[in-house]
DNA sequence: CGCTGATCGTCAGTATTACTGACGATTGGA
DNA sequence: TCCAATCGTCAGTAATACTGACGATCAGCG
């Protein structure tokens, strides 16, 4: 297995490939099981830090999320039209919103992240229990 | 750990959340170890899809890579570009195109899938051997 | 042989996503 | 009081991949 073959690489067994179908296939199971709550994995995302963290600036909401400040602008605007979060400025410091999940945002979270759940297992499902749970572990690591 | 909890869920648990950051750190490894080559991690997918079938249509290799042919014309325009395919009609089916590797592309194949190679050995670090292994395989059978 | 439907590569247009750079407002420390 | 830094915002841009259409071509059927 590990001797100076030379043989044709195959493209299914790259990480980057297994990687990008997994995520794809998981994005479209997340894309029907979020479809009654009105909101995609990103949002569900953004929903699940605020539930995390009550109260964040956007800023620090973004950092949580891994995207930056001015993309985070956007997906609040819709979050907020959509009911679920609320922007407020900060009494304190005047340049910095309080962003907080409304009773609906609190509400979605919960049952969403059970849909949401529900779509992980079914990615899942080809493996074993204590497989799982060593993939979800190993991916940790890998993600420090 | 299964009983009616209720906890905060936590983003950096969550499937699609380990999915993105393990892919966009994959990506950031490959853009260091394919960049003497001059191509991306993108690229180097449908070479290696041509060294594993040799002279197919641009619609076969758009297949096999998993994107779609409208995609491809723009991606190979690139890889003619670079001298690394080359197109010629097909002799028996004119609407068709042949894509072949170029010498340059069969050696830039090899050597950047060795590269790539380095590059996934990076990322999967932290793991012990038979670890990797087990991630590599639970990965492939989840995209059946 | 002549039609008809399908396929191939191409291109224009569009949608999504996330970034950079700039701006005004605001803050906190020198 | 002044200056650098921070926050939210927005315009502009870049990368990516799709849909829909087009002409050219092919295959099958009558």
């Amino acid at each position: 297995m590990s001797s100076g073959e030379e043989g044709t690489p195959e493209l299914s067994a790259r990480l980057g490939y297994l990687f990008k179908h997994a995520a794809l296939r998981l994005e479209e199971l997340h894309r029907e099981a979020l479809a009654p709550y009105g909101i995609d994995g990103r949002e569900l995302g953004v929903l699940i830090v605020l539930a995390g963290a009550e109260s964040s600036s956007q800023h620090e909401v973004a950092q949580r999320v891994g995207s930056d400040r001015t993309t985070m602008v956007a997906l609040l605007d819709v979050l907020e039209r959509k009911g679920l979060v609320s922007r407020q400025p900060h009494p304190q410091d005047r340049r910095r919103n309080v962003v907080e999940l409304t009773e609906h945002g609190r509400a979605t979270v919960r049952d969403a992240t059970r849909a949401s759940d529900a779509a992980e297992k079914e990615l899942l499902a080809p493996l074993s229990v204590p497989e799982r749970k060593d993939l979800r572990e190993a991916l940790r690591r890998i993600n420090e």
